[in-house]
DNA sequence: AATGTCTTTATGTGCGCACATAATAATCTG
DNA sequence: CAGATTATTATGTGCGCACATAAAGACATT
């Protein structure tokens, strides 16, 4: 029985992973060492450090000091999606982008908004609604409140022909953010914007962005029917 | 002016971020080499190298050999999603699982499942769909095909008490999957099933998952109106 | 039996070095 | 001067070692 020698981390993780899925090493089960494992695969210990350790963040192990590393028992399936700019999304579906600005106000927000944003009920923030269009066809309704305390250039922005969308991105920096997947009716007003019928079933993306402490922007994302948000596991 | 020194690599990620988001290395912009600030941290190159690594993974740099690295102009927010199995998310929500198997039969699946599958045209597979309910209410539908060319041991399970999302999991490894997320209008069958009005928008998860070349399972998951999947930036 | 302390052990990480690799920049050549 | 060749350079990774740290298990004490 002769032992390949593994020479990269790459190959040890594939290792790895062919003993797990070919239930060699089955789900709950305590591996062997990293030290061990250096022996086995004749390569040193760090090399077996990067491999685990890379599995564990990709949720496929678990790993605890002193207890060691077992395989998961629920490989929780860990995708990753990519929130890219939505002008960048629909050029890369080969369509042509369109920008449109619907309303652009300061105003106080309803509570809701004020709560989850942690600003003052009182406080005027900057609102946005605009559309965005793929192939001239309606893509998405964006809905948008900006902390004007946080990111005082906006005020000075029209939004007309850039969108607050790819405008934050460049301007406004976040330490953190919360995002929410659901699906919604359409309601009268955003019916009509995108063109679809009352009560459509929208895809709906809502993103809260913070600065630290201080909220930067809320924004919900309404998309036309038929989009699909794709990704591997 | 002292330099005061970065032990780990934690804290030079953190003082690196500290620099992005402090627009000293604003967006686009070329950083020093791992060496340099290596010397400037009072660190090794390899603890450089691993913070700076673990921010490019995360999205917020991009890295190039001889070229260098950058602050990533257009940081695409990477939002990772847990996809566990439904009675977890459910028991962690501090409700109560439960779970009514609809139907189970052997047939040959529409033309769009065997196309998207890669099974022959002519070919059965195990049809089953099932109710899972949080706190007695309909939670989510789901609807799936397995393939028990991979999967044989399947045909042996009933699916009355354990649902087929997680004896999968348990019994069927797959080496990646497609996954997608849409809204759509429930139809009547779904609708009724569910317990809420035609018509109303449901959020849906399509998955297929393969075991190298083949597919080992497609399910789509229908969940109730008010359904959210959260995660953070 | 319950509690607290010590030992052991596996992972986590840092360091300094070496070489591999990719991509740019510089140089040579027809 | 265009095109091919070579040098240079920044990141990518491997190795062997060291020590840090968390946690399980053994042991002792009450």
């Amino acid at each position: 029985m002769n032992t390949p020698t593994f020479r990269n981390w790459q190959s040890v993780q594939d290792e790895v992973l062919r003993r797990i899925h070919a239930r060699e090493w089955p789900p709950g089960e305590l591996i062997p060492n990293e030290a061990d494992l250096a022996i086995e695969f004749g390569c040193a210990r760090s090399t077996v450090n990067r491999a685990l350790r890379s599995l564990a963040e990709s949720g496929l192990l678990d790993r605890k000091r002193k207890a060691g590393t077992r395989v998961a028992a629920q490989p929780v399936a860990k995708a990753t999606l990519d929130i890219a700019v939505i002008r960048h999304e629909v050029e890369e579906h080969g369509a042509t982008y369109g920008y449109q600005l619907i309303t652009r106000s300061v105003a106080v927000p309803p509570a809701p908004v004020s709560g989850t944003m942690k600003t003052k009920a009182q406080d005027k923030l900057l609102h946005v609604r605009a559309l965005h269009l793929a192939d001239d066809a309606a893509y998405a309704v964006e809905d948008r409140w900006i902390n004007t305390a946080v990111v005082p250039a906006a005020v000075a922005e029209p939004f007309d022909r850039l969108s607050a969308n790819e405008w934050l991105m460049q301007h406004a920096p976040y330490t953190h953010g919360d995002i929410a997947f659901s699906a919604v009716q359409a309601d009268q007003q955003d019916a009509e914007v995108l063109g679809v019928p009352l009560l459509s079933a929208l895809f709906a993306i809502d993103r809260v962005t913070w600065d630290n402490d201080a909220s930067v922007t809320k924004v919900r994302l309404l998309f036309a029917p038929g989009y699909k948000l794709r990704t591997q596991l």
